[in-house]
DNA sequence: TGAACGTATGAACAGATATTCATGTATTGT
DNA sequence: ACAATACATGAATATCTGTTCATACGTTCA
């Protein structure tokens, strides 16, 4: 069996790449903000439903989506008076799972 | 070619797990503590070996890796009057990888 | 056109957070 | 025992962040 190789960063993390990876994260760092990520993972919702499942309200909830557009987490398409937002790609998910493992295996 | 199937959440989130996870990523929402976990993935590393590295106070450095002792990021090992510390798993690593594929990616 | 609806936005406020500074504790060397 | 070293800790402070509240904007319907 081979050595489980590490992950291996390899290179050195300029500070500009460590600011950037600090504020993807900092979009997941808030529990409403992962509720309505989570929310998103299951298809397109617009902003009162999400307010709905998440238990906030409308105005709280579009403050946080437009934090999400901004880092490109998630997307808005117009329709008529509403807003459908959705997750940008898969990457958020993922980055859950993994979460979820550490958070799970203590 | 077969549809590219989502993660797939699959179940809901309660209140709990998502504290928790946002829990997690909020400590990897800081420049400071990414540039220290990175510094942490070539290999054991002491306090004022740390605090070189990433340009910070040996004080700044201790009050952080307080925090990610207590997430389980990272682990200490006392040897002297020295404290080296090292990552606890490689789960940490791995959501630095999908971050940086993020962030590269757009 | 006017009212109702869905969403966005800005200001304000409360709570969280990172760093600094001063000090404390444990360990090593003389 | 004393001084120096390596790290930890608590308080104080400045900055950041999330929510609320009031209001504004664009769309639909009557």
């Amino acid at each position: 069996m081979a050595t489980r190789s590490r992950p291996a960063p390899s290179t050195a993390l300029d500070d500009a790449t460590a600011s950037q990876l600090a504020q993807l994260f900092s979009a997941l760092s808030d529990p409403s903000r992962v509720r309505i990520l989570w929310a998103l993972s299951s298809g397109e919702r617009n902003v009162g439903d999400l307010a709905q499942r998440v238990g906030m309200t409308e105005s709280a909830v579009s403050h946080q989506l437009r934090q999400l557009r901004q880092l490109r987490l998630a997307r808005a398409r117009k329709a008529g008076r509403e807003v459908f937002y959705a997750l940008d790609d898969e990457h958020v998910m993922e980055l859950f799972q993994r979460g979820l493992e550490h958070v799970r295996h203590r």
